[in-house]
DNA sequence: TCTGGGGTCCTAGGACCC
DNA sequence: TCTGGGGTCCTAGGACCC
């Protein structure tokens, strides 16, 4: 049996947990450079605000109904995140982090009482970290899916669903819009509609063959799934990106070469970071940059330039290097640049390197200075060292006009709370603290 | 003024090899 | 009426996920 864990509203309910001020208020949260929305509480919901949409459009709609809104706090996202991961792997010996939000648990083996289990899980993770989770238990991961949709949607649930028995698996498909099943996009739900299946029960009873000439074999693999045959292992250890991007919009349009290199600068220091994370190289660097393409109005332009590396690396240094030089290639004057981003490939682990006859890099020097760089950074900060080709803070970066602290990852930003003789001044805890 | 960011997997077709 | 058989590697495009 596999359950799988999804946090409610993950980005609104973090917010929530040190803002309690804000439960059963209409609550988002904005992706990246304040641009759309991307999480929303069940009363935003209730007014009707879509997933992905651009927060500007909706800007006097959010102020006139009292909406809160956050930029996106991923330090805060990342560390609850953690912590919730945390907690869900004391019931399990096997758990996979599905996604930040996200986790399957294989329960077999466990001798329990799976509906009692779950809820001991729920009740758990809300204690220890605040943060409310659906849980759907099945014996497939794309059931467990089935039932955490169910878990969600129906009230009386109350947040958990099994789903054991075949008859009630059945009933559950035969009510589940073949569209929300995992795996089944756009694109496959419109096929399936022209076809006359509607429901996830419709798409169990289809040909074989036909799924598998039509949807490939993964669309066979989430069918046989969901007639109960497992096929999607779990993944404990989650395996090296093949491939790495770091792309952000700028907080306003560029047009200047100087400080777009200082943005490509630090994209490609992120990049190198992630590399060194799960100790890769890569051999392959692409940058890219473009225009706002809504701007039907404005000269558009986008290009991107490629660059095969002499030898893999994940130096910070010689990524900018080269991120930079394929950045001087493709720039032209002229442009309102909207978004620029580096992308690396080609990855593999850093000690099994191709090494090259005319290479004059002092390999060993460079991760001699990258580990004590990235020792420093963990314990003061990101970016307490850097290379000085990414800048001092530019007008590229990005926009965050309504950031929320980062109550659990910076020391400065936590939270205060005053001594019970009585309310005290923000000065006179500041005192305190001080003594 | 304002429209996110980061990934994976599969297939078809072409070039090339023996 | 008819043109061998069996492979690999690469790329572009299309689908999906959070």
């Amino acid at each position: 049996m596999f359950a799988l864990v999804d946090c409610n509203n993950f980005y609104v309910s973090c917010e929530r947990v040190f803002r309690p001020d804000l439960n059963d208020r209409p609550v988002v949260v904005l992706s990246n450079n304040d641009g759309c929305i991307i999480s929303r509480s069940e009363e935003a919901k209730q007014l009707g605000i879509k997933m992905g949409e651009p927060a500007f459009k909706i800007a006097a709609f959010l102020e006139r109904n009292q909406v809160t809104v956050f930029s996106s706090n991923y330090a805060l996202y990342g560390d609850l995140s953690h912590r919730v991961m945390q907690t869900l792997g004391q019931f399990t010996p096997e758990l996979e982090v599905y996604s930040i939000d996200e986790a399957f648990l294989n329960l077999t083996g466990l001798p329990v009482d799976w509906t009692a289990y779950a809820r001991t899980i729920r009740e758990t993770v809300g204690r220890h970290v605040g943060i409310p989770v659906s849980i759907g238990v099945a014996p497939t991961k794309v059931l467990a899916k089935v039932a955490n949709h169910r878990a969600k949607k129906i009230p009386e649930q109350k947040g958990v669903c099994v789903l054991e028995d075949p008859e009630e698996i059945a009933e559950a498909l035969k009510n589940l819009a073949v569209g929300e099943v995992w795996g089944i996009g756009r694109q496959y739900k419109k096929l399936l509609h022209s076809i006359q299946v509607h429901t996830a029960w419709d798409f169990l009873q289809l040909d074989d063959d036909w799924v598998r000439r039509r949807m490939t074999v993964v669309g066979l693999r989430i069918k046989k799934e969901l007639a109960g045959i497992a096929c999607l292992e779990m993944e404990l250890i989650p395996p090296a990106k093949k491939v790495i991007c770091t792309s952000r919009s700028f907080g306003e349009d560029q047009t200047a070469l100087a400080p777009i290199k200082e943005a490509v600068a630090t994209y490609a220091a992120r990049c190198a970071e992630k590399l060194r994370r799960q100790h890769s190289s890569a051999g392959m660097l692409m940058v890219f940059l473009h225009t706002n393409s809504f701007k039907e109005d404005e000269p558009q332009y986008a290009r991107n330039l490629v660059c095969k590396l002499p030898v893999p690396t994940n130096s910070t240094i010689e990524l900018i290097r080269y991120a930079t030089a394929a950045l001087r290639a493709i720039y032209r004057e002229g442009y309102r640049y909207k978004k620029a981003g580096v992308i690396v490939m080609e990855i593999g682990p850093e000690d099994r390197i191709q090494g090259s006859l005319f290479d004059r890099v002092d390999r060993e020097k460079h991760a001699a200075v990258m580990r004590k760089i990235d020792a420093l950074n963990a314990k003061y900060g990101r970016d307490t060292i850097k290379v000085a080709a990414q800048g001092v803070g530019g007008k590229w970066k990005l926009r965050q006009e309504r950031l929320s602290p980062c109550y659990t990852t910076r020391w400065s930003d936590i939270i205060k709370v005053a001594a019970h003789t009585g309310c005290r001044s923000h000065n006179e805890v500041l005192k305190i603290k001080a003594r």
